[in-house]
DNA sequence: CTGTTAGCGCGTTCAT
DNA sequence: ATGAACGCGCTAACAG
């Protein structure tokens, strides 16, 4: 049925061995002899077994995609340029979609090692110590994205989190924003964490008050937003602008401001994160952090292909992309 | 280094072949060594290699996905369900993009049959010449998703795409509307070419004239909608109101009515196709027709894993799921 | 430069 | 019920 390098080496009247080294070009093989082999190659479509030769090699062109969730419109765009990237080069993805949770991480984890993925691209809420471990002892190539990852000596590509938030809310300060809401993701997340740091310092450092009652820890989707915004425009303290972690969150916001007789940016500021392509038609247009999602998702893979093919000698790498603030509509100076 | 089914053999004090057999229950074994074995296996971590089973028994618990770009949020949607399904049968999705590029499919479909994966879902634009050989020639199992193929021998699941779009339009026709855009997909998907069909039946169906230059054929995204928008918005001679192929197109034309200084839906009524998420929040909410997109991801895996098991006994299924129209804010009803 | 041979790790006859 | 031996398709020593 199929075709073996059997078939081919009886054909081209030469060995086995022969056939593989000119596929392979492992070892120099005389001019007529390669092109014996080579025609009856093509006569016959002859595709080298990948599955026989990962059995051997130990490498599979493989690669495991850990993510919480492609439905996700960020994380999509993500994975999007990872593919993109692994295509050019002849590797293939393996998606995994874990909802962050370290049991189904784990089990992933195990899986993929088992299949022999040549390296996996990590996107998870924080680098548990359980995948630290993993990676400690299997030694597989490995990216950590969107973490920046300080101790560890896995390499790692991200925003600057910190940054990004604290240049979102001075911007909102700048506008002469004096109360200033934060709609962010769960505290276990360890980009939660960094991005609250920074909210958090870019209010001290301009003398405006942090107020905890302000703080929503829900999640990045848009109910999220939505009910931290229906929640907070209840009350009668209201914050006159405020910053999200995502802007699927900034939409939600903003469904709950309409929803509360409240305008956009005339009553409040919404202020949204990521700059998927949504924000950018959304009504009002959503003024927002850009991350370069694609970008990390093509040099996520990039790092990985260079960490497999560098072995030993590959050298930790840490990459901070550049973010930037991408001003629209959905918020305003607040002339008083 | 890696642990092998002969060490638990050595351990056990048995043949590999009784390891095998305990491990697969291919055949029965004494409950004596049986516990032996599993001893052994539980004290070593004993993993068998997949790879190894793979080249014997042609099955790699690997299914290829393949579609058109993960970074829509309505295939990603999709996805997740597939990928949902499949963690839950052990099998796991190898992501293959295509852009819809006939060159790109053939590709990775000869890559996932030489990866032995067990199974395809494929999601394109229209079942192709070339994909209908390549199936008929290696008996893959294989589901089309989101195409209803008549003809073919390969199971398929859908929605009735015809008469999803009819319903819209009719939904619209019985608001009062007699002047109706479609924004549609390339005229060389398939499932553009039912919709449309579908769109001008109601139209005919109900006395309404059908127009020619009130059809734009762009594409699913946002800018498609928004550059058709700005088109069509320009001109003298507008309608009441537009079908849009997805939620997405919807967006833009939105967006494009609000930049031409026209209300939605107050000056133009305009319908979206898929409800994703962002349908349900955006402003104004939009009135679409629903796609089970997740429920389309589940059950063309189960499907797939169906034919998988069922081999040759299983017989071509052809799944229509229900659509329904979601009313919201973006159509109004006509009151002369 | 070329061919022969031994595995990679596992499932499965074929004898016992 | 059990074990020895073979082979899936390929690469990599090892001879020559």
């Amino acid at each position: 049925m199929t075709v073996t390098i059997r078939d081919v080496a009886r054909l081209a009247e030469v060995s086995i061995a022969t056939v593989s080294r000119v596929l392979n070009r492992s070892k120099p093989v005389s001019p007529e002899l390669e092109e014996k082999v080579m025609k009856v190659v093509d006569e016959l479509g002859f595709n080298p077994n990948p599955v026989a030769r990962t059995l051997i090699m130990k490498e599979s062109l493989l690669i495991g995609v850990l993510i919480p969730d492609v439905s996700n419109t960020f994380i999509s765009m993500f994975v999007r340029g990872i593919e993109e990237e692994l295509f050019q080069n002849g590797y293939t993805a393996l998606l995994c979609n874990t909802n962050s949770d370290t049991k189904i991480e784990l089990h992933y984890l195990d899986l993929l090692r088992k299949k022999y993925v040549d390296g996996i691209v990590l996107l998870t809420s924080a680098p548990k110590p359980e995948q630290i471990q993993f990676f400690k002892k299997h030694k597989i190539p490995v990216i950590f994205s969107s973490h920046t990852d300080k101790d560890s000596r896995f390499s790692c590509i991200n925003i600057d989190d910190y940054q990004a938030s604290y240049d979102a809310a001075r911007y909102l300060i700048g506008l002469g924003h004096r109360s200033i809401a934060f709609f962010c993701g769960p505290m276990e997340y360890y980009q939660t964490i960094r991005r609250f740091d920074g909210y958090k310092q870019a209010l001290a450092d301009h003398g405006v008050d942090y107020r905890a009652e302000w703080v929503f820890d829900k999640d990045y989707d848009i109910d999220s937003g939505y009910n931290s915004g229906m929640e907070l425009f209840a009350r009668e303290d209201r914050p006159t602008a405020i910053c999200c972690v995502s802007d699927m969150v900034a939409i939600g916001a903003i469904r709950a401001a309409e929803d509360s007789g409240l305008g956009v940016p005339e009553d409040v500021s919404i202020m949204g994160f990521d700059d998927i392509p949504i924000a950018g038609a959304s009504r009002p247009r959503i003024t927002t952090v850009r991350q370069p999602v694609y970008e990390l998702g093509t040099r996520s893979a990039q790092m990985l292909l260079r960490q497999i093919r560098g072995k030993e000698q590959y050298k930790r790498e840490a990459i901070v992309l550049p973010h930037e603030i991408i001003e629209r509509e959905s918020c305003r100076a607040l002339t008083t």
